[in-house]
DNA sequence: ATTGGCACTCAGGTACTTGGAGTGCCAATC
DNA sequence: GATTGGCACTCCAAGTACCTGAGTGCCAAT
C-alpha cells in the first residue's frame, strides 16, 4: 500500500474525527501540508474508496472512514499519543484518595469518562481470579447465619443462611474457623472442591447446619460468576448524537443497562499489555453497530483481574482514547496493589 | 372552580399525554363526550388559560398543560389508578427471587423502570435508620485490619484500617468483642456517642489500635451519609426525547450521574403514606425543568428507610405512574420485612 | 349560559430555485 | 507513468414562495 495513501486515509480520519463532516479532496490538500494537488488526491481517494476504506455519502460528497478504515488506522497508521504530565499527576492523585474497592472502581469509571469523553465501562475485580481473605458467619436472629466471603482484592459478598436450627455463638464460631481453616487463601475457583470433605471435620451435630452453609456458599459463588460493572459518562453520549447514531441511542442506551452485555463488552479480561478495539460492525450486537469499544485487562502485576474501558461513536479520537484507556488501566492497577487488602 | 372546567382540564391533560400534540376545542368536545358544543369548551379554555393551567405553544396551535395544570390535576382531578391482578403478581414474584440486598434493590429498580416506563431510581435502605447487626474485624497482612460493619436491613459496609502495629488474633478477637459489645443493635446514629467510652474498656497495648479503628469507623459512617442509590430505564428518556425535552436530553442525562442529585430528587426518605411528585419547575435543578418526579418513603412497618421513586416527562400518565410507584414501595418495603437478616 | 358563524392566524408541508462543494474524467505536463 | 489543471456534471442544503387546515377569538343569536 502506497505511502502517501495511507497518509490521505490519515487526514481524512483526522478531519473527519475533528469535524464530523465529510471532507473533500480540496480542503484535504490545503490543510494537510501532502505536496501534491487535489486531484492526485482524488485520485488516491478513488483508490481507497475501491479498496472499501472510505465512502461517500452520495455523489458529490466527500469521503467518510469506513469501519474498514479505522481499522487499519488503528492497526497500522495512528500513532501513539503520550499523555501530558499534568493528565499523568490528575489520574494519579484522583485514584488516590480512593478509601475502599467500591470507591477505586467508582472513581476510576469517572475518571475514564471524564477523560476519553466517552461512555466508560469498570469491571469489579473479578471474583475467580480472586483468593478467598476471610470468611466471616455471624448469627443472626433464630435459625439464621449471614455468611460473608472477603477477598484479596477487597470484594465482600454476603449471603443469608437458613440452617433451620438456632446454634450458639460458639457453634458458629467453630463453623467458621473450619470454613475458615480451609479456605483460607485459597482461589476462590477451588472454592467447591475444597467445601466437598468438609462435613467429615466437624461434630455430628452440625453437620446439617454446615450442610446448608456450604450449598448456599457454592451458589453464591456459581451466581457471582455473574460479575459487577459500573457505568459512567452516558450523558457523553449525547454529545453529537444526531450525527453519530443515525435512528437514536435509545439502542445504545438500551444495551448498556444489560449487565451481560455491558460484560460481553469489556470480553475476557485480557491481559494488560493489550489493547482490545472493537470497531463498529465487529460488535456483535447490532444495536452497537455504530460505536467502537476500547478495553483493556487490568490488575496487579501481570495477571489481568479485570477489564474496564470505554464506549464511543466509531467516529472517534482511537489514539487518545487509546492511551487514557491504557492509562488508567495502569494507575488502577498499581492502585489496587497498594491500596488492595492483600 | 367550574366543575365543566375541571372536566375540560382533565380531558386535555389525557389527550396530551396520550397524542403528545396540542389538543383543540373540536376533537376535545368530540372524543368526551362533555355534552357541550366546541364554543363552550373554547369559553372554558380560554378561561383555563388566563388562570395558568394551559397553554398555546403558538396562536391558532391547540393548548397544552402547564406544570401549574399537572398539579391541579394531582392534586384534585386524577382517580386513584388500581392495579391489575396480573400485575399484583407479577411484582410479587419478580421481588421474591432477591438473594440479597443488593439484588433486592435491583431487582426492585428495573421494576420500576419497567412498570412506569420511566427512569427508576431506588435508594439502598439508608443507614442512618438502620441499627448495627454485627461488627466484624479482621486481621490481614501486616498491621491492617479489615472493618465490616453489618445492619439489620442488610448493608454491608467495609473499610481497610492500619493500625500501625500487628496484632494476634486473640488481640483481634478482643477488639472485636469490645466493638460488638457495645455496639450490637444500636443505632447507626447512636455509633458515635458510643463509641467514644469505648477505649478505657480494653487493655492499654492496645488503646492506640483501637483508637486508630475508631477513628476509620466514625469517617466511614460520616462518609456513607452519603448513601447510595440505583438507577435504572435511562433509555426510556428517549421514548419521546424530541418533543420532551426541547434541547436535548443532555443535561438530564447528565444530572442523573450525580448521585447528589439523585438522593436530593428522592428527597428525604418520607414515610410511606405520602407520595411527593414534583412536576416540571418545581423540581429545583434547573436541568430536570421539563421533568416530572414522583417518589415515596419505603420501609418496613411505617417508619421509611429509604425513598425511591420515578423521573419522566411531565407529560406523564401520572395516575398511572404513581400507582406503579406506590405499588412497587409496598412490596420492597414487605419483601425486606420477610427477605432481611432482622 | 350556550351556541353557530365568521374572519383571522400561523405552523408545516410541498414545490421550485439556486449556490457551491465535490466528484470523475481527460488531456496536458513533468 | 505519475501528477496536474480544466471542465462538465451531480446533488445536497438552504432559501423562497405558496397553500392548506386546524385552531382560535369574538360576536350576535338563541
Amino acid at each position: 500500500m502506497d505511502d502517501r495513501k495511507l497518509d490521505v486515509l490519515r487526514a481524512i480520519i483526522e478531519d473527519f474525527v475533528a469535524t464530523q463532516e465529510p471532507v473533500g479532496s480540496k480542503s484535504l490538500a490545503e490543510r494537510h501540508n501532502l505536496g501534491v494537488s487535489p486531484a492526485t488526491v482524488r485520485n488516491d481517494m478513488a483508490s481507497l474508496e475501491e479498496e472499501g476504506y472510505i465512502t461517500q455519502p452520495h455523489t458529490s460528497a466527500g469521503r467518510v472512514p469506513t469501519d474498514l478504515g479505522y481499522r487499519l488506522f488503528v492497526d497500522r497508521i495512528s500513532a501513539v499519543k503520550p499523555l501530558s504530565g499534568a493528565e499523568r499527576r490528575a489520574i494519579q492523585t484522583f485514584l488516590e484518595g480512593a478509601v475502599d474497592l467500591d470507591d477505586v472502581v467508582r472513581r476510576s469509571v469517572r475518571l475514564l469518562a471524564q477523560l476519553t469523553r466517552h461512555v466508560a465501562v469498570v469491571q469489579y475485580p473479578s471474583l475467580e481470579r480472586s483468593a478467598v481473605r476471610h470468611v466471616e458467619l455471624v448469627a443472626l436472629q433464630g435459625s439464621r447465619l449471614l455468611l460473608v466471603f472477603i477477598t484479596d482484592t477487597g470484594r465482600v459478598e454476603q449471603r443469608l443462611v437458613d440452617v433451620g436450627t438456632a446454634h450458639t455463638a460458639d457453634e458458629v464460631g467453630e463453623l467458621r474457623d473450619v470454613f475458615n481453616a480451609v479456605l483460607d487463601g485459597a482461589m476462590l475457583t477451588d472454592v467447591p472442591t475444597l467445601l466437598s470433605d468438609l462435613p467429615d471435620q466437624v461434630r455430628p451435630e452440625l453437620r446439617p447446619s454446615l450442610v446448608n452453609v456450604i450449598a448456599v456458599a457454592l451458589e453464591a459463588l456459581v451466581d457471582k460468576r455473574e460479575e459487577r460493572v459500573m457505568l459512567a459518562g452516558t450523558a457523553n453520549l449525547t454529545r453529537a448524537a444526531a450525527l453519530d447514531f443515525p435512528g437514536t441511542l435509545r439502542p445504545v442506551l438500551e444495551a448498556l443497562e444489560e449487565q451481560v452485555v455491558l460484560l460481553k463488552l469489556l470480553g475476557e479480561a485480557h491481559d494488560p499489555s493489550t489493547m482490545v478495539v472493537r470497531i463498529g460492525q465487529e460488535n456483535e450486537l447490532e444495536q452497537l453497530h455504530s460505536t467502537s469499544v476500547v478495553s483493556i485487562g487490568y490488575g496487579s502485576g501481570d495477571t489481568a483481574l479485570a477489564s474496564l474501558g470505554v464506549l464511543g461513536p466509531t467516529r472517534m479520537d482511537y489514539p487518545g482514547t487509546m492511551t487514557a484507556v491504557r492509562a488508567v488501566a495502569r494507575y488502577v492497577g498499581r492502585t489496587l496493589d497498594v491500596n488492595g487488602p492483600s
